[in-house]
RNA sequence: GGCCCCUUCGUCUAGCGGCCUAGGAUGCCACCCUUUCAAGGUGGAGACACGGGUUCGAGUCCCGUAGGGGCUACCA
């Protein structure tokens, strides 16, 4: 039974700024993010920029513009600030000094001066590091030290013995203490390594839950002992599974932005890339709380608020999981479907007009409820209804193989086309639905099956063959509008033949 | 190599010793509906990695094997 802690529950997500953010951190922060909420506690962004070589410029703002489309909302930060900043380590350098020094002071860590040369000889002898400096008479530290040659400093890791964590998702890990190195805790730039940082920024920042990648696991007893040896009380830890490649082979691609699945279509995995796909921020949230963690019930779908409700950490499930990505086109989808039209036709507007079209507002927000249903993504709007948003003026009628409908010759097509034409510009009345009963009547009186007829309809006003039902569209584009479009294709057909 | 973690349908998952002839979702297939494409409806194929224990009883507990993932940096 692992014990609950008192005080508010505090959660971090700290990435390093090395650029875009990848969903695999996302869904970690996720996480995070749901149990402080469930909470009612905070959850905090702190940036971990101790390795100089790898920090990004701009990198920050796009961690906070992820969050921002995400709706994670960030209680203390860089931007937003907080009693206990400052939140961006390289900004924190005296502090980690100083609980360095405290350690060495303490007999718990020691200055080593191993050259790159000695450690690249030790490796390649195999074993690593061999704690060479852990033992060094005070004399000759200090000799060394006064010759200017540069040093880290390094933990004193127990040289024999276990050390057992408690993890909220695993339960008890025990590992052998000869397993582990004597780690860097402070490198010879001044800045600290992962390893001191986190834990003095988790304490100073009274974080209660260290939520973090299992790739963490191996050094959890380093962890443990550094926690001990400064003397602070531990928080409570949950080790998360991290996503794998669609294949199930391997962690899911930091470094490269895209890779090839088995069918050899790229999948996003940068969260900008899910909204140049096309995805709502909503389905995201909801695609990534379904791994790892389900709500209960068989339910897929669920909000953001009904989620935090449930979340619990001991319930995420500690198997890695193949990114099932497949399932967020349906998702997104479902998403699109219940999405209120108004809201649908302002996120559809800018993809619109990214795609080169002018959008007319009004016009939009009526074509909006007849795509709901067929769409998986935003994008997929430009090829389904783009042609609404054409110059009308410009409309050309398509070629006559799109025309013509499934068992339908050039002469069949044109006489449907030329009935259709004075039926529809008879009509008083041009609802969709009073179109479907004179063209269902048309469809028959011809003798032709409906689709026949309204197929080529569709392609006649369209010039697609896939678009949203025909005679909504018609509505939309008007009775004039409909009938040059019948009359343009059935001129273009007498053309070509 | 050493150490650590993990292992239920193709995939995401439910299952916390008897409710399991293993449930849901996605994907796939079929049929229905139908105004193309979708959506929706119905149905179908599809899994407890393997071997030992423990137990009256194991998908559920333990051990081993295999497989997968990770760590093994003055990166996080």
């Amino acid at each position: 039974m692992i014990a609950e802690t008192r005080g508010p529950v505090r959660t971090r997500y700290a990435p390093s700024p090395t650029g875009p953010q990848h969903i695999g951190g996302i869904r970690s922060a996720l996480f995070a993010w749901f149990f402080a909420r469930r909470h009612g506690g905070q959850f905090i962004l702190r940036i971990e920029d101790t390795d100089q070589k790898r920090t990004v410029p701009g990198a920050i703002e796009m961690i906070l513009e992820s969050f921002d489309w995400l709706g994670m909302d960030i209680d203390e930060g860089p931007l937003q600030g907080g009693e206990f900043g400052p939140y961006v380590q390289s900004q924190r350098l005296e502090l980690y000094q100083s609980c360095a020094r405290q350690l060495v002071d303490s007999g718990h860590a020691y200055k080593c001066f191993a050259t790159a040369a000695e450690l690249s000889e030790m490796r390649e002898a195999g074993g690593g590091y061999d704690r060479r400096y852990r033992d060094l008479p005070p004399q000759a530290a200090a000799e060394l030290e006064a010759e200017g040659r540069p040093g880290v400093i390094r933990f004193k890791m127990p040289l024999s013995g276990k050390t057992v964590g408690q993890d909220l998702i695993r339960g008890q890990v025990e590992f052998d203490n000869t397993q582990l190195q004597d780690a860097v805790l402070l490198k010879s730039d001044g800045f600290p390594t992962y390893h001191l940082a986190h834990i003095v920024d988790d304490h100073y920042m009274q974080i209660s839950h260290i939520t973090r990648a299992v790739e963490w696991l191996p050094s959890f007893p380093l962890h443990l002992r550094i926690w001990d040896a400064l003397g602070w009380d531990k928080p409570l830890f949950a080790h998360l599974p991290v996503l794998l490649n669609p294949n199930g082979k391997g962690k899911l691609s930091k470094r490269k932005a895209r890779f090839a699945d088995a069918d050899g279509t790229s999948v996003p995995v940068l969260v900008h890339e899910f909204i140049q796909a096309g995805y709502l921020p909503e389905a995201v949230i909801n695609f990534l709380a379904n791994i790892g963690w389900n709500f209960g019930d068989d339910r897929e779908i669920f909000s953001v608020a009904e989620a935090i409700a449930r979340f619990d950490l001991k319930d995420v499930n500690p198997a890695n999981s193949a990114y099932p990505i497949a399932k967020l086109d349906w998702l997104n989808g479902q998403y699109i479907q219940a999405a209120d039209c108004a809201y649908l036709a302002g996120l559809l507007k800018p993809v619109l007009e990214n795609a080169g079209y002018q959008v007319d507002e009004a016009r939009l927000r009526k074509v909006a409820p007849i795509l709901k249903v067929r769409l998986k993504t935003l994008n997929d709007v430009v090829d389904m209804a783009g042609f609404f948003f054409d110059d009308w003026e410009c409309f050309a009628a398509p070629a006559p193989d799109i025309l013509m409908q499934k068992k339908m010759d050039v002469e069949a097509t044109r006489r449907v086309l030329q009935a259709a034409g004075p039926t529809l510009a008879s009509m008083k009345d041009f609802s969709h639905d009073q179109q479907y009963l004179v063209m269902k009547a048309l469809a028959k009186e011809l003798g032709f099956k409906n689709g026949q007829v309204f197929g080529t309809l569709r392609a006649a006003v369209t010039g697609q063959k896939v678009s949203p039902p025909t005679f909504e569209t018609m509505e939309i584009l008007g009775q004039a509008e409909s009938i040059r479009r019948i009359q343009l294709a059935e001129a273009s057909l007498n053309a070509e033949t």
